[in-house]
DNA sequence: GATGCTTACGATACCCGTAAAGATA
DNA sequence: TATCTTTACGGGTATCGTAAGCATC
């Protein structure tokens, strides 16, 4: 067994079991690719992958437990590296941060701004993706750390923590005739077109829900990635936005008023995620901390048994 | 970086930093050892190991991480042939259970022949230790499972899980004074010479605890790393004899009167404990339900989250 | 027929072990 | 001086890549 074999099958598996195109991404050939599967699968006296004749075409039951430990130490491999980086400087190097727009665009500002004056060597790689994308990227190592509100809590392999609690908002131009309703309803609000988040972003599970509970059917008439889209079209008086409350800026947003919507949605908490297992540099734990206080270096170490002490 | 490197680093480690050893137990070369360590360093960029001169001393900083994560790798390397080993029959195989002499003679049996008749095929190996040992032997690898009291719970890399709880009790020869004592109390039991356990041993912590609360100092005149021993000189009337309540047996010691003293000891819990992310043959799983049902498979992933799906 | 996996084979690089030299206690 | 580690060097082996042969779709 060497490590050549375990990358060969991580990558394997990675590009639904053709061969080919594993051996590319590792700069080598497929017939070693193809020898060294079957020489694991000898040493281990097992199949790890399904065939049809010469097709690969996926992992056969042990090898599903043996890609997890695969992956695992892969990791690990990895880790070995990130340890010395670590204690050679400590100081300077580059944090990977993948997020979605409300993150990045609203709440994350100014923690960056303090981390960028607490570590100033450490190079910030800001990565905007929507949201369904965020576990893939983190998982493949593409990022060091990912915040998102829903999409990271659910996943295996990912250690999330909560980042901040949030309400949604309505928001519609000055002198709506919703800006008299008070108290404000969601039978109010649906009398309405209504423009919010598209499925599965940004809290727009929340939004659902409230009005399911409700028994209201809303007339969702535009939906879109981010914040700023859903403004611009609530100024055009297409209908009343439903955004994260965190979005709306009384300086640049003159033209809207903000409602608050806190007793008629649910709120949202966004989580700041990393993978389990990896190591990350001391800065990025920082990090972390910037976001949130609470979750500090011991308490993410403590969570992620693998790693503890 | 390759397997090897990595076996070295442990073994090395392992034997106190002595090279010339590291490479015997490999069946490899001292020179091919020190060629290896000098490599890794040089690829991971660090020093691993402190160096007097020629001479290595210890682990350095990043080393002591370094070494963390090697023998991690190691286990999940093992993991991968015992994966294969687990489908391929499931059925038999070697449970290597390591443990103290009270559990081995008094609470196991039972659980031991139920499992047997279960596992036909697996072969149990039992091997009896002294407390202080049992974590070495659980991260050597030299055995799958350990049973004992108080010496598993606090060690890192190791998973404990509660077997069963239980109490001291006094043994005495029949007529004794102390079987005329109603209620029994520590202060009457100090009166006498006492034999009990070695020190460390089968819950002596709560004996001694006992004592100390009620500012007693009792005349511990015997100390005897098994229950046997106490009970052969209780017969002889050398002093009142402190044993596992679970260690008389009427049947079989007849001479002998037990007084419970639950109300005097505080109970103790003993702990059946695997190596953390070391993965198990389907029916060591199934060994520690027998031991306590509750502590099903499921748990013991739950906890370990190295292993986790 | 196009794509993808396996087998064969020659070149290369890596790993190992012996032996000699140097360092430490 | 005895023990231990490093360096040097030659032999063996495993890995790699090219190319040809076959299956699958």
């Amino acid at each position: 067994m060497n490590f050549q074999q375990l990358r060969i099958i991580r990558e394997t598996v990675r590009h639904r079991f053709n061969l080919t195109e594993a051996a590319n991404v590792l700069f080598t050939s497929q017939s070693g690719v193809s020898k060294h599967i079957r020489d694991l699968e000898e040493e281990l006296g097992v199949e790890i992958f399904v065939r049809h004749g010469k097709r690969l075409l996926g992992l056969t039951e042990p090898g599903k437990e043996v890609f997890k430990i695969v992956e695992r130490m892969l990791v690990d491999a990895d880790n070995l590296s990130r340890v010395v980086a670590d204690f050679a400087e400590g100081e300077d190097g580059v944090l990977r941060v993948a997020t979605t727009h409300t993150q990045a665009r609203y709440t994350l500002p100014p923690v960056i701004a303090r981390f960028k004056t607490a570590f100033p060597k450490v190079r910030l790689n800001l990565q905007q993706a929507s949201p369904k994308d965020l576990p893939g990227i983190l998982l493949e190592g593409d990022a060091d750390i990912a915040i998102a509100t829903d999409t990271l809590e659910d996943h295996t392999g990912i250690l999330a923590f909560p980042y901040h609690t949030w309400d949604h908002a309505i928001v519609v131009p000055r002198g709506h005739a919703l800006t008299k309703e008070k108290p404000l309803t969601l039978a109010a609000i649906a009398e309405w077109p209504l423009i919010t988040y598209d499925d599965g972003l940004t809290g727009r599970r929340r939004i659902d829900e409230a009005f399911e509970a409700a028994g209201l059917t809303p007339d969702i008439s535009i939906t879109a990635l981010d914040a700023d889209v859903i403004k611009a079209y609530a100024e055009l008086e297409m209908g009343v936005g439903i955004i994260a409350s965190v979005a709306y800026d009384r300086e640049y947003d003159r033209k809207l008023v903000k409602l608050s919507a806190d007793d008629l949605f649910r709120p949202s908490t966004s989580s700041i995620a990393i993978r389990r297992g990896r190591l990350l540099r001391r800065y990025a734990y920082r990090f972390i901390e910037h976001c949130n206080p609470s979750v500090t270096e011991d308490v993410i170490r403590a969570s992620d048994n693998s790693v503890a002490e």
